[in-house]
DNA sequence: ATTTACGCAACCAATAGAGTTACATATCAT
DNA sequence: ATGATATGTAACTCTATTGGTTGCGTAAAT
């Protein structure tokens, strides 16, 4: 997949639980629409269920239903819910202890790449999942 | 390495040749200091000399240096010359255009993601390669 | 009980990126 | 000119991540 396509993809399951509002939705309906298989789905599930977004019951005529409702839900909880530890990685290898550059980047760095990962989830926060299905309401 | 870790590479790069400034600093130099082969630093160098942060000159004696002051290299014009070309990226596989939800939510999201990402770089054009440089000798 | 759908482990495949090697090319110094 | 030096670049390997897949156990509704 792309770079970092999981939270396209989070916001899409998200989009058509609260598109079918209520009703719980089935990992095998949400794959098809996905274009993706089932085992995937879940897997994005838990992540969800962990953050408190998605409640899921098992068994016949079960599947996943929004926690609260969709004008609760802000994409920057999503992105929370499903994004990679570190936006900005530092490298594996270690700098050089004997640069002077080396020996101090990655803590100069961190506060910077805190601050800018603020900044996108301040905007992330402006728009909702009702937001986003009604654009795709309007779409029509 | 980690997720997106060029970008921080590439600000441990431009650090060094802030700190050396003037003189034309090797890429074996860079590569010692970032504990890489300098092969990866020479590729970082065209993304670096392609948005003309960087002018490099060949032969002995050479290597690369600022092509402008450290106080005009804002973290948002490094970010620009090294990021992956989507921060958030798409899956590969196109959603069922059977669901309607499917069938738009790609198109909503785009301008959602721009946006986010335009808030992102925002952030990093606060601060400068010089502001960085001055924290690192400050951390003495 | 039977059926349905999730939970989870295990594995494979595809991808991207770093790391590495090797060699051509440009340029400085003499 | 010539030799030394450092970059440019292609090609390859290695590794980590992620999606995709299969199989089976388990919970819950009827």
């Amino acid at each position: 997949m792309g770079a970092n396509a999981r939270f396209a993809t989070a916001l899409h399951v998200l989009a058509v639980l609260a598109h079918q509002d209520g009703d719980p939705v089935s990992s095998e309906f949400l794959s098809a629409s996905v274009n993706t298989n089932p085992v995937v789905i879940r897997r994005l599930l838990r992540a969800l269920q962990t953050s408190r977004l998605v409640e899921t019951r098992k068994g016949p005529r079960a599947g996943s239903r929004l926690a609260r409702s969709a004008a609760r839900v802000r994409l920057a909880d999503v992105y929370q819910a499903v994004r990679d530890p570190a936006l900005f990685g530092l490298p594996r290898r270690r700098p050089s202890p004997a640069c002077p550059v080396g020996q101090r980047i990655h803590a100069v760095l961190k506060p910077l790449f805190a601050s800018a990962e603020l900044a996108l989830s301040r905007d992330l926060a402006r728009t909702t999942l009702a937001d986003v299905l009604r654009q795709i309401q309007r779409l029509r």
